[in-house]
DNA sequence: AACGAAATTCAAAGCGCTTTGGATATGTGC
DNA sequence: GCACATATCCAAAGCGCTTTGAATTTCGTT
C-alpha cells in the first residue's frame, strides 16, 4: 500500500529540491520545464502518490473540474429514467476527462438563482440544460452569466445562439406515422410527453405533418400530452378505446407509457400488434434493454418486442458531455450543434389494421 | 436585480467597517460577537448578496459541503431507475441543508481507490453506499479512511460497525409468499434480483422460509436471480412456464421484471391475477407512479396493479441522507441503523390457483 | 573569451476563507 | 477608583495551489 497521509505541493518540491512552481508547471505540462527534470517530477509525484488539493487548485484558478447538471423537481416529474440513462452516459466521458458531476435538485423556476449562485461560487464550470422548453429562459440567462453550456435538444426554431445536441424528433415521429399509414390504418393516435417540452412539440409537429400529407385532419380527440410515465400510456390508451371509433395505431413517445398502453389493451382482451398497432419512441433504457443484448442468459431476442423510432439517450449523453468540454476548452470557439437521425425498427406490435 | 459582480469577505468587512474575523464570525452564528453587530452584518450581506467562497471555505476548513454517490457501471448494471428515486429523495434534503452532490460512475473495483482519493481530495463530507453485497469490501475501507457514510441496505448479518438504513426484506417476501400460500398455492416461482446483493439474498431467505413452514420444499427450478430489468422478468417467465408443472404464483423482486411478467403471460394467452398470481417487490418508483396518484387528468386508480410488497425508495433516500447528515456533524455519536416494513397491498394480480 | 538570447528555475504574491492569540472596551466587586 | 473578569473585536497566520516577475544557467556566436 502506497504512503497514507496526504503529501502537498510544498513536501514534493521540498523532497525533490525543487521549487513549488517548478514542480507545479512540471506537472501541469508547462513548456519551460527541462524534459529531464520534468520525467523526475513525475515520477515522485506517482511514486509519492502525490494529489493537488482540488480546492487549493479551484481557488488560485476558478476552475473547478465539475459539471452541472441542475434537474427539475417538480410535482410531476421526478428525476427521470431517462435522466439516468443520459447521466450514465455523460458520466463515462466526465470520468474519463477528470471532471465530476454536481447534481443538484430543484423546480425549473428555482433553476434561474441556481445558475447565478454556481457561476458566483465558482463550482463548476460548465452545465448541461436538461429538457428545454420551446423558448427557454434559462439560455439566454446562461448566455449572460457566460458560462459554458450545452442544450440536450432545443429550445428555438432557427438561429439558436447556444450549443445544442438533438435527435430529429419530428422527422422520427413523421416517419413513424408514415409506416403506419402505409399498413393501411387512418385512425393513428398520438399519445405525446409534455408538449411544453420542446421535444414533443417537434414529436407533434411530425405526426400532423405525416396525416395532412396523407389527407388526413388530425384529430384532438386522438392526441395526448402528458409526462411520460407507465400509468399516463394506461389512462390515455384506456380513454382512446372509449371513443365511438377507437384508434387502430398507436404513436407513443417512450417506451415507459407505451408499456401503459400494452396493459390497457390487455385489460381490455386486445393485443399489440394483432388488435391494434403500437409505435414508441424508445430511448434505449437502460432497464429495459429494448434494443440492447439481453442481460439474461445469453438469449439474446433478435426482435424488439416495440417496432420502434430508436435513439440511445445514453449516447447523447455521452456526445453532449463530450461537446461541453470541448466548449470550456474552447469557450469562445464556434457555436457546435448536432442532429441525430433516428433508427427505425420494425418489431411485434405492428401489422396491417385489422379488417371489421 | 442585485448587485452583480460576485463581492468577497474583505469588501463587506471593509464596506461594514469591521475586521473580517468578525464578519466570518458573524456569518457563523459564533458566540462572541454581539447581537447587534451580527444584525448589521447580516442585513449587509443579504443586501450585497455576499456568498461566501466554496473553495475558500473548504480549503481553510477541510469541509467540502458535497456528498459523495459513487454508482458502479458494470456492463450488466447500469444506473438504475431504482438509484434515480432514491437520489431524487436524497438531493431533497442535501438541498434544505445546503450540500450538493458529487456523482461519480465506477465499477466495483474501481471504488476503493475512489473512496481513497475522495477523502485525500476533501471532496466529500461523507458518502452513501450504494448496493450492499454479502461481506461488501466498502465498508472496512470506508470505516479505515474514517470518512462518514451510510449503508442504504446492509452488508452483514449480526453486529455491524457501520450505519445503515434498510427495508425488512426477508419479512416481506415471507409475507408475499405466505399470502399465496394461504390463497392455495403450492408452486410458488421467485424471480430476484443478483443475489450476491445482500437485499436479494434476504428476499430469498423470506422466500424460502415460508416454504419451508409450509412445508414445501424449495425447487431450484422455480428460482431465478437476475438484474432486475424488464427483458429478465420477461424471460424468467417464459422459462418458467416451459416447465412441466408451472408455477401458479410468482414473487418477483421489482415491478420492472414484474412487467416482464406480464407481458410474457399476455403472449402466452395468460393474463396475471386470473391465470397466474404475481406479487412484486414495489419500490414506488415514479415513473411508474404504481403507489402514487396517478398524474392523469385526476383519475386515481384506488386499485393498485399489481399486489405488491411496498416500500418507496425516495423516502428510503431522504432519511439515509438524513442520517448521512447527522453522522457528519457528529462524526463520534453512537452508530445509527434503521430498518422500515414494508407495506402489503393487495392488487389485481393475484388470486387463488386455477383449478385444472 | 565574452556577450546576448534562450532555456530553466525560483521567491513571493495572491486566491478568499477560517482561526489563533491578542488587544481593546465594557462591566463587576470591593 | 482600582484590580479583575467578561464581552467584543482585530491583525495576522495559515490552508495548498497557480502565476507573475525576476534571477540564474546554458548555449550558440562572433
Amino acid at each position: 500500500m502506497p504512503a497514507r497521509k496526504a503529501i502537498n505541493l510544498k513536501m514534493l518540491s521540498e523532497s525533490l529540491g525543487l521549487s513549488q512552481t517548478t514542480v507545479s508547471r512540471a506537472l501541469n505540462g508547462f513548456p519551460e520545464v527541462a524534459e529531464k527534470t520534468r520525467a523526475r517530477v513525475v515520477e515522485a509525484a506517482a511514486r509519492l502518490n502525490y494529489r493537488p488539493s482540488p480546492s487549493a487548485a479551484s481557488l488560485a484558478t476558478g476552475k473547478s473540474r465539475m459539471i452541472g447538471h441542475v434537474v427539475s423537481l417538480s410535482e410531476h416529474i421526478m428525476i427521470n429514467p431517462h435522466f439516468a440513462d443520459f447521466i450514465a452516459g455523460a458520466g463515462e466521458v466526465y470520468g474519463e476527462n477528470g471532471y465530476d458531476i454536481l447534481l443538484r435538485l430543484a423546480s425549473l423556476e428555482e433553476q434561474e438563482r441556481i445558475y447565478r449562485d454556481l457561476v458566483d461560487d465558482q463550482r463548476v464550470d460548465g452545465v448541461v440544460v436538461h429538457g428545454p422548453l420551446t423558448g427557454d429562459s434559462r439560455i439566454a440567462i446562461l448566455n449572460a452569466l457566460g458560462l459554458p453550456f450545452v442544450v440536450h435538444g432545443r429550445s428555438d426554431e432557427e438561429g439558436a445562439d447556444y450549443c445544442w445536441m438533438d435527435v430529429n424528433n419530428r422527422r422520427a415521429f413523421h416517419r413513424a406515422t408514415n409506416f403506419l399509414l402505409d399498413l393501411g390504418h387512418q385512425r393513428i393516435a398520438l399519445i405525446n410527453g409534455l408538449e411544453t417540452m420542446n421535444f414533443a412539440d417537434r414529436r407533434r409537429q411530425g405526426y400532423e405533418a405525416a396525416l395532412k400529407e396523407a389527407g388526413i385532419a388530425p384529430d384532438t380527440r386522438l392526441m395526448h400530452s402528458s409526462d411520460m410515465v407507465e400509468p399516463y400510456g394506461y389512462h390515455a390508451m384506456r380513454t382512446l378505446m372509449e371513443l365511438a371509433e377507437p384508434p387502430t395505431a398507436i404513436v407513443v413517445a417512450s417506451v415507459l407509457p407505451a408499456m401503459g398502453v400494452t396493459r390497457a389493451l390487455a385489460d381490455l382482451g386486445l393485443r399489440a400488434g394483432e388488435d391494434v398497432s403500437v409505435i414508441a419512441f424508445d430511448d434505449c433504457l437502460s432497464f429495459l434493454q429494448s434494443g440492447c443484448r439481453s442481460g439474461f442468459g445469453g438469449r439474446v431476442p433478435d426482435i424488439p418486442y416495440f417496432t420502434a423510432v430508436r435513439s440511445s439517450i445514453r449516447e447523447a449523453g455521452k456526445r453532449v458531455a463530450q461537446m461541453l468540454l470541448d466548449r470550456i476548452d474552447n469557450p469562445h470557439g464556434p457555436l457546435q450543434s448536432e442532429l441525430w437521425e433516428a433508427d427505425f425498427v420494425i418489431g411485434q406490435t405492428t401489422a396491417p389494421p385489422r379488417r371489421r
